[in-house]
DNA sequence: CGCATCTTTGCAATCGATTGCAAAGATTTT
DNA sequence: AAAATCTTTGCAATCGATTGCAAAGATGCG
């Protein structure tokens, strides 16, 4: 592996020093002056870079004219402080590293909806409190690999959205005392920290919306090995058992968030000539793409089946026929997650945060 | 402005002095290990940080046998350089800055499944490059904010999605040699850089799909203040008098990408009893909210109205009906980003960069 | 007027890496 | 065996900021 390329353009510090005492170099400097520092601005004012420093800073060592100066200065010259000399000095950093796993069989590339819609979340949860968001792709089947980032001192913690089957690989980071937080479902003997909907609650009513609504035949869409969906599944199963119905497993077909889950998942079931009144899909993208087949199929919905979705991203309210969903509250799920994360910082684990889950009824399932 | 927080954790280089002559301090010890650097890795393998250094980098000056013990021991110790030392030794980043503007009256963060789908695809180019992505919000009224980013000087250059109507903002970025590139339309006068779709081009297609159907009352939607939309409006004009049809100013409806424009300008039309048979919308959610609209109004699509959206996002095939559609490349728009601002820093200014479009036929309009 | 106190500033060490140069050791040449 | 060369390593300066300490200047008090 080459994790340490060579540097591209090494730079000589004696060369330097050589042309300083020179005067400038015409060519270069005529077009691409070099980025003004510190220093610059203290001999423009007069001043030493301490003062410089503790102006900008707002330490009360330095005179209130003074301060103004500087500050007015430095404003008007366009200057911005050197992060990574300032982060080397103070070992700190002001930036969160935001992870997301893409699948390497699939290849497929954030391309959920809903995911995309967590990072914007995130995006503007980060802005607000004044961090800077580092956004990178790791494997999914190497969830560890986003320690990486957190080794290299950038980021002061890893926000990593999915959870994936990788539980294990999880737990070790936890150990390792990288500061992690998941977007995911809780699991037993967790040592990191998740945040995620109440998948098992939000399975439940789902289920239970179309049990009101008279079906008995549900289908399940969903890969039951992602935490987050066996978590929908139990609460699927809770709310049959309520109605004293048996699950059946005909009925659960394991369709991926991959493009043609939902076509694939219709198939099976026509395939197998299996009676359905009820399809409970775990993504709205699933669900949509189900809907699809199923009007290929000559279905009709809700008429026929009645379809739920899950994560109420922004196009299920314009699908048609609108699609009734469960939601996932996107905007608190960044908030939560980045105070997640501060808290772990400064508290240590406090254990997962459950966000609350809403049935949204739109007219695919009445 | 508080643009220069006060540190939040000041430390004392004196008392860390003295506290390394004594032995590990226990309580902070015992948890919170530090963390590795170069330094730990040269003790531990015997040597000076100068030989770690180079056998991390492949430097030829050192031993074979030396790099190979060192990098094993860095390796087992998930030893990773701090990066932020090393940028600023090197003055060198591998950092590009991707911002995407907000409006700031509509409150819309980065919703556009367009706008996060491209972002999707520049986390892909960047990360097959090996840079790393800073991902930033910026109010829209104030795109010149960008260059606030780059003069930190944590990355290399700024890539902005979406141009807006602040052409001249990003002028002046463009005077002050700010690496940027902007993903939008190119202008004349225009100093920076942009990569986008063909408009012109785009918009002429779909309009002459909408003809070739035999359609002649075309409704246009869209912002004709935002440069990309006003080249889809040209190439609209310029289907229409191909045809020998003049643009009636009727037609043309001034919708925002925000959530109900579809829906505001649906019923502004039928308010003011307009008749048309065909609809372009300048993007595929605007067409999607229009279509729900039109079917409110006992519209059917594409029967008595035929309907082109334009983007092609990932949802746009599983709408219904499918979506007809002016596909932008959005893998490709990732690449060309990326590449055009690799080329803007090594070669300066080359121009604009157009990706072209293409009409994907679907049902919504035929 | 002299000395103590307070305010304001600058010097210099420091953060963790990189690299030119010098020098030590190994190898070859004469 | 001595000199020349090559290989490998370490020293120390450097990147751009921060901050403890010392010191200069201002002010107050007896």
């Amino acid at each position: 592996m080459d994790s340490y390329p060579t540097p591209a353009r090494p730079c000589s510090d004696k060369m330097k020093a050589k042309t300083d005492t020179t005067t400038d170099t015409p060519k270069s400097a005529s077009k691409e002056q070099r980025r003004l520092q510190m220093a610059d601005i203290a001999r423009l004012a007069g001043v030493s870079t301490s003062t410089v420093s503790r102006a900008l800073s707002g330490s009360p060592l330095v005179n209130d004219e003074t301060r103004q100066r500087i500050a007015e200065l430095a404003r008007s010259l366009k200057y911005s402080i050197n992060v990574d000399a300032r982060n080397l000095r103070l070992k700190q950093t002001r930036t969160v590293a935001v992870v997301v796993p893409y699948d390497n069989e699939t290849r497929q590339h954030l391309s959920d909806p809903f995911f995309l819609g967590i990072l914007g979340s995130l995006a503007d949860a980060l802005t607000d409190r004044g961090f800077d968001m580092l956004l990178s792709r790791i494997d999914a089947e190497h969830l560890d690999n986003a320690a990486q980032i957190f080794d290299t001192g950038r980021v002061l913690g890893v926000i990593l959205i999915g959870q994936w089957r990788h539980h294990d690989q999880l737990n070790q980071l936890a150990a390792r005392h990288v500061p992690i937080v998941v977007w995911g479902a809780q699991l037993p003997q967790q040592l990191y920290v998740t945040v995620g909907s109440d998948n098992v609650s939000g399975g439940q009513k789902a289920t239970e919306h179309l049990l009101q609504a008279g079906r008995r035949n549900i289908a399940f869409f969903g890969d039951i090995q992602l935490p987050e969906v066996a978590q929908r599944y139990e609460g699927y199963c809770r709310a049959l058992a309520q109605h004293h119905i048996a699950p059946d497993p005909a009925l659960i077909v394991p369709a991926s968030f991959v493009e043609e889950g939902g076509k694939l998942a219709v198939a099976e079931l026509c395939r197998r000539n299996i009676p359905f009144d009820a399809l409970f899909a775990c993504s709205d993208l699933l669900a949509m793409t189900s809907i699809n087949s199923l009007r290929e199929n000559n279905y009709r919905v809700p008429d026929d089946i009645a379809v739920v979705g899950y994560d109420d991203i922004e196009l299920a309210r314009y699908f048609h026929p609108p699609l009734t969903t469960i939601r996932q509250p996107m905007a608190q799920a960044g908030l939560a997650l980045v105070d997640a994360l501060l808290t772990l910082i400064e508290e240590g684990n406090t254990g997962a945060h459950l966000l609350p889950t809403e049935l949204i009824v739109r007219t695919s399932s009445v």
